[in-house]
DNA sequence: CCGGAATTTGGGAGCGCTCTCATATAATCG
DNA sequence: CGATTATATGAGAGCGCTCCCAAATTCCGG
């Protein structure tokens, strides 16, 4: 079925149709509310395909997820921003097209997602640092907004909570239990959010007047096993508290002290960053910074659309807040 | 740029460049090899609207996750299973259109998304049973296929693993080490999967001449909550094992039984389903039943392809294996 | 060396909409 | 009440491609 039967129907012309589809106001109330009528009575749906085809806009928004992350599988990270995107874009009469950037991402795709006009813009979920998308956005010139800032010069919007300040927060808690030899898994190097939060735990530790010991800091990669593995190096350097970059991370390294026979938080305190449902069921319970994940991509899909119905070349960004959550890890009670 | 340039310039007509592009036969060698440097040369893509509009295909599959499933945070089945998809669908050259269904989907979205043409097929994930998207993407004709079996008279295809013998066999697992007393956390009774783990479960008892005590049946939701909460009530019954149908619950279950002083396995056993990347990390680690969920979801994506490549009344069926992954969770060792 | 088949190419008519612009009708006002 | 402006509607030209069909060219064997 097609608009021009629709017209047909109810003896006005496509153009009418048209309008009253599109909510267009240069229609009369009576025609409209006829043409109206006939539309649900057959519950015809306009094309999707012919309107982009026309009006030159999809309504389709991507989301890019590239998949050399991890943290896909480790914790609900991605679910809760899909999940954001998704119900953001339906609200707003749009859809979500999906990619999970495979590693040799930038051959093929790259371009040929960019250009084939299918979607109108991009939320790009944490990018690396390196990423060759973001230069391929820009070249192309397709709107896009970053779930994570972006250091570099490029004007990009983004969303972003502020992790580097959420992090020296944590850290400062610890430091205020009394605990002075903190150490720190990181986020991985290539990742923003991984080098803010280490540059919180310095702050912190600046803050306090006490060194970073190099030897305290190892890089994670936002998993269980990496979160493992780095704790395994740490705990002969013995910490007194340690903070992990994220709650997956933290999950590990807990698995880990537990092998080597020690207590959190009495022999090492642990506290990190995401309060991932699982956080509140560790055991102990974890001490977290909260961020509002799925809110985080709804907010970036909104301004997405808005960026496109509203062209404006500034760029957009958006700091969402976080919140400490203090639970047993820390061992706050025990102070 | 379009098409239309790219004919002119290689001093050919819109169709003949149209046919290289589709790699149609008719195009003399000499012809195609000139186009074909032009467009690699101007780094042409053609704009995929228009082909769709005008070729009547997409080359978009929608891939429904319905979001009621809580299932969605606990574990990641989702993120495995969107990964098969994603990169059977870039293999085949096609996208992937994302539907993270809300509660209240039926109303407003399925007709919409499925009538406005912007689609070629979907994927339907772990549909409830009385999934009222089913029908509706039967009445629109539009082909499906989905992950997890329906045991509706409808002529579905579907991809699934064989859940009922998977289960069947790993609590034969357990009643082979000598367990009698063997209690089960269900998954959702409107899942087809929580069901065929049941049955499974029952098929086993009935195979060693067991009754099947409806006190050792608890129904879960497959996340670890639920787990945890149908442990609570299974553990005054005193079961000498428990074969939760999901990791994640297994997960739950596991730190229920630690909260209320006992051990797994010796005081009781537990095995469950999924093989999810934690369970060999637990404590103890997962005895369970691996299942290939981001193959599930690749293979998903290309029978539906096939099926919109090769028209055919007959549903497709796949059956993909499992394996039985036994570690500590069971006791095997001690027995 | 010619007619018919096979192979290449081009032209045109859509695909189902939106959008601009011209036209027709209704409302407004001095 | 006629001229002016606002409001409604329709017609037509695309959007950038695919696909059908006819025309042009090439290739054969007899």
């Amino acid at each position: 079925m097609k608009l021009e039967e629709i017209a047909k129907l109810s003896g006005v012309s496509r153009s009418t149709v048209s309008r009253v589809i599109n909510r267009d106001a240069r229609v009369s109330p009576l025609t409209r509310e006829r043409v109206q009528e006939i539309i649900q009575r057959l519950n015809y749906q306009p094309n999707a395909v012919a309107r982009s085809l026309a009006g030159g806009r999809t309504h389709v928004l991507g989301l890019v997820i590239p998949m050399g992350v991890s943290r896909l599988f480790s914790d609900p990270y991605f679910p809760l921003l899909i999940q954001g995107v998704s119900s953001a874009c339906n609200a707003h009469d749009h859809s979500v097209m999906l990619w999970v950037a495979d590693p040799d991402y930038e051959r093929r795709t790259v371009r040929q997602v960019l250009n084939n006009k299918f979607i109108d813009g991009v939320v790009l979920a944490s990018s690396l640092l390196d990423d060759p998308l973001l230069e391929a956005l820009t070249d192309a010139d397709m709107p896009f907004i970053l779930i994570g800032r972006h250091p570099s010069k490029l004007q990009v919007s983004y969303v972003d909570v502020d992790n580097q300040n959420s992090a020296r927060e944590i850290v400062a808690h610890l430091l205020r239990l009394g605990y002075r030899r903190i150490a720190t898994i990181t986020g991985p190097h290539n990742m923003i959010a991984g080098i803010d939060r280490l540059e919180g735990y310095r702050a912190a530790l600046r803050q306090w007047g006490l060194p970073a010991d190099p030897d305290l800091i190892v890089e994670g990669d936002f998993t269980e096993d990496g979160g493992y593995a780095a704790m395994q190096r740490l705990i002969s350097r013995q910490p007194e508290a340690v903070f992990a970059a994220s709650d997956a991370m933290a999950v590990g390294a807990l698995r880990m002290i537990r092998d080597a026979g020690l207590r959190v938080p009495q022999d090492i305190a642990a506290v990190s960053f995401d309060d991932m449902p699982f956080a509140a069921r560790t055991e102990p319970p974890l001490t977290t910074i909260r961020q509002p994940i799925a809110r985080a991509g709804a907010v970036a899909a909104e301004t997405l659309i808005d960026m496109m119905e509203h062209p404006d070349p500034s760029p957009r960004r958006v700091i969402l807040p976080t919140e400490l959550v203090i639970r047993a890890s820390c061992g706050s009670a025990n102070r």
